[in-house]
DNA sequence: CCTACTTTTGCTCAAAATGAGCAAAAGAAC
DNA sequence: GTTCTTTTGCTCATTTTGAGCAAAAGTAGG
């Protein structure tokens, strides 16, 4: 067999262990809800107990891929069977996870995925939470959140006044300062929705967020404030980095490729799909304009049946018109943010 | 510590081996290359030995993070250092790589990253290939390639005419032929050059790359013809479905974040920045146009200096304007194909 | 010096896409 | 009926896009 033959001399790899983790996303009612995790026996209130998302292991004999690994203990965990599936991001930092892992002798690498679903019950430990509580600076549908410039840019203003630790591999200064202004667009006109890692782990790095501290990466300025619920609530490992990771993702993805319809009914008026939308990249939009995209781009198609649970004119159901995988480049919401508000 | 507690009882994963692989890009007067390595003592022009990819073992207590270690053993291996870095995927796939793995006792877990560069010599056993080589269908440049229509076309439709192994989870017999009338898009007008990884997952479902055969995917009619060379050469292991990744990334990518320069020297003319453009996405764009684009972005800014190897009128130098990463969304190149030839 | 040739650069123009608002239609609630 | 709410249809100015014409500024060859 020809490629029998390596590129290298052999070599002997430290094994490691590979951990699956899960973004599971819903839509419900406009609130971008994504699955949780916590401890069997600790109480929901707790705040010391930090949600999860739902991880496990990989094991490659009993998994002939990752994803259906992935698929099987979620199945098993939740008893929600996933629809849509899609790798994010492999992390593999030593020391990420915090101390207790670092005395372990295995190495653990985690591997993010992000799922979509129509719904799923919840069960003891495990449940639904708008992903607004861990991530609040991202909702922007009713302008911008007062936290940013209540909580945010001061702390971000005067920790980018601030040397950067010499240990550290950061640029200078000015740089601190650029990256403040241009990851959180000071002003709002600029605010871009696909950024959400980058703003996280500038929050991390900048030590305002409560698993900086649990890493080790103090701040003593923004300590007290780091606990500020305010702030978003923490996860446990770096679960809620992958959980940016995913936003970020989907709110691209959503652009390009019809992936919304996984998270709707079977019919739906547009309206309930435009604030699918929104929900997810936590923005407005023109409301006949949106419905002029999707029309043009052919995305759905009449069914016919009509919606009376509006409050008004009862409005057309729509469906998902499945064709348009068929017809070359699967398109998306090509959604534009509005920028006046009262455009009910 | 709160985030001691973990969200699910203790398991123990199999350990793993972490494989990483970089496709490392150049674009050399027109031609994108990637680094290929082959087994030292293997004769350059022996067909039996297939081009890999630059890859290596991570070893989490040597370095800190997986892109650490990639760049230390690529530097060793080949004497470059490297730029832009970004991860593409983990494969792992249990029978992904050939039969040669199968009874090793570890599994293998292969991380793929996409790097950028502007040089760098060949050694003996490292050397430039364009990727054209391993993906002929994917040049466009001079129109549609012979091959597809002489070669894989035919090829295709056949396949997609037979009945799928009921053993394999794919669907009917009707969605073969859609998925190769919109992945190959039968007719020019829409060719959608992003999509390099379906295409190459398609080839080699339908048995017409030689890797398949490898893999025990057998397919009597076309293996005849997965030798031919029109078809591309192999690599080891599944690299060149990694370098397909690549590739589909980096001609995303290219269109939204300003990732060419990676790729140019300090200075350039307008119509060399175009050209490696062109090289990477395979298409031609309308020059006027391109300029006015690439102008109004605010991507680049004069030198003042002209060049004067261009044989016709001498062109502006131009630079990257650096400054751009701190205006918002920094942006990339909208190349747009243009569909009428001779505009030159 | 003059004449082709080549390439860069500037500009125009029609067609399509985008962003925003006005207003009629069709129900529910009272 | 009248009022309120929401859906739906349409218009309109502005930008963006795709494509082509033509002048400018060199080189190469006589």
């Amino acid at each position: 067999m020809p490629s029998a033959n390596r590129g290298l001399p052999d070599r002997h790899n430290k094994p490691v262990v590979i951990d699956l983790n899960a973004a599971i996303v819903r839509v419900a009612d406009g609130s971008p809800e994504i699955l949780a995790v916590r401890p069997s026996g600790a109480k929901d209130e707790d705040p010391a107990v930090w949600d999860a998302l739902p991880f496990g292991p990989f094991d490659p004999l009993k998994h002939r891929t990752m994803e259906i690994g992935l698929r099987s203990w979620v199945q098993e965990q939740t008893q929600l069977s996933l629809g849509y599936v899609e790798q994010l991001y492999t992390f593999g930092d030593r020391g990420r996870h915090a101390q207790e892992v670092l005395d372990e002798i295995e190495h653990i690498v985690s591997v993010g995925y992000l799922a979509l679903t129509r719904g799923g019950e919840e069960r003891d430990g495990v449940f639904w939470r708008s992903w607004y509580q861990y991530f609040p600076w991202e909702d922007w549908r009713d302008g911008k959140p007062a936290i940013i410039d209540r909580v945010i840019m001061p702390l971000l203003t005067d920790w980018a006044a601030r040397k950067p630790d010499p240990t550290s591999d950061e640029l200078s200064r000015g740089r601190r300062a650029d990256r403040v202004r241009f990851i959180f667009g000071s002003d709002d006109g600029n605010w871009d929705e696909e950024t959400v890692l980058e703003r996280y782990e500038l929050l991390y790095e900048a030590g305002l967020v409560r698993e900086a501290a649990r890493d080790g990466r103090s701040n003593a300025i923004a300590l007290g404030r780091a606990n500020d619920p305010q702030l978003g609530l923490p996860m446990q490992h770096d679960h809620r980095r992958i959980l940016a990771t995913a936003m970020s993702r989907l709110r691209a993805k959503l652009k390009y490729r019809p992936v919304v319809f996984e998270l709707m009914d079977d019919t739906f008026t547009l309206y309930e799909l435009q604030r699918t939308g929104e929900a997810l990249l936590g923005l407005h939009v023109h409301k006949q304009n949106f419905r002029r995209l999707v029309e043009k781009a052919g995305l759905v198609e009449k069914t016919g049946r009509m919606s009376t649970r509006t409050g008004g004119r009862p409005a057309e159901l729509f469906r998902f018109r499945r064709e348009v995988f068929s017809e070359r480049p699967a398109p998306g919401l090509k959604l534009a943010p509005t920028r006046t508000r009262a455009n009910t």
